[in-house]
DNA sequence: TATACTATGTTATGCTGTATCATATGGTGG
DNA sequence: CCACCATATGATACAGCATAACATAGTATA
């Protein structure tokens, strides 16, 4: 079983719980996200659905099922780079933790990380002290991976 | 004094040093930015020089002056709003230590914060154990104002 | 003053994302 | 099984962010 497959099988056991609908489109664009390593820009993701089921898509259908992604916790949106990734992370199939990003600036391969609870919760409290309430903690960081540094 | 001007003359003295020109359009678009509590994108920094001047400029210029400002420590961007500010830190007069954003996602207001450099380098450690070097430090959050809070 | 560098003007274009209205599809109750 | 409603997708247009490329103007210095 591949990567690919655990996401979509996954994918799959989320939205049944949750009662939504995991449609072919859906899936389609869920696996071509699940099938790069670095993070996709919508419009790369339409030429790729492309590329995958010699079916055009359209950009707006593309952010339509991203959305829907998200809201079953199953893509992030990388804010920093305006590029989403396929969920991969262990933490994914418990809680949930806040998930934290590593982003290559040059090749935008993505690591999903663990931060300390400690230290989320040291941010936190900062913010607050300064009055603003965190939205997410969901926290990304530019950075070069090793292949890039080289 | 007000801020504004404290920051004008500072970014004159740092031009100065810099062998840098500060020149006029450059010194109204950063106090543009310096009269704003938030953080503004260039096209509103052309309606707003637009306002204050009567006279017109384009969005390539406006982001080429953002250019050199950021160049020059003046200004930062903030990518997860794709907003600038105007660097009002005290850190900034001394060896301008990396600036964390809190930035209001109803509004756009922006604090600049001091982060505990202990945390920052947990952060970098962090990175660095799953093979990625920070490119920058800074830090942004989404999060709500107290005034967006009620 | 000639020159070289820096700054700005001008125009075009690309990428990211959303609004809007039309159409299709799929589940549910009568 | 059909009528209905909610959800999903199609299609088109447009708004906002950002840069490329080439032309012109301004400035410092040999």
């Amino acid at each position: 079983m591949t990567s690919i497959d655990a996401i979509i099988s996954r994918a799959e056991q989320r939205c049944k719980v949750h009662g939504s609908r995991l449609t072919e489109k859906r899936k389609l664009v869920l696996a071509g996200l699940a099938s790069s390593k670095r993070a996709l820009s919508a419009y790369e993701l339409v030429d790729i659905y492309q590329a995958q089921t010699g079916e055009a898509i359209t950009p707006m259908s593309v952010y339509r099922i991203l959305a829907f992604l998200e809201g079953e916790q199953l893509v992030h949106k990388l804010n920093l780079a305006n590029k989403y990734v396929a969920c991969a992370h262990v933490s994914c199939d418990h809680a949930h933790a806040t998930p934290q990003f590593l982003i290559c600036a040059s090749c935008s391969k993505v690591k999903e990380i663990n931060i300390d609870t400690a230290l989320i919760a040291d941010l936190t409290s900062a913010a607050s002290n300064v009055g603003y309430k965190l939205i997410t903690s969901q926290l990304e960081m530019n950075g070069l991976c090793d292949d890039c540094l080289v």
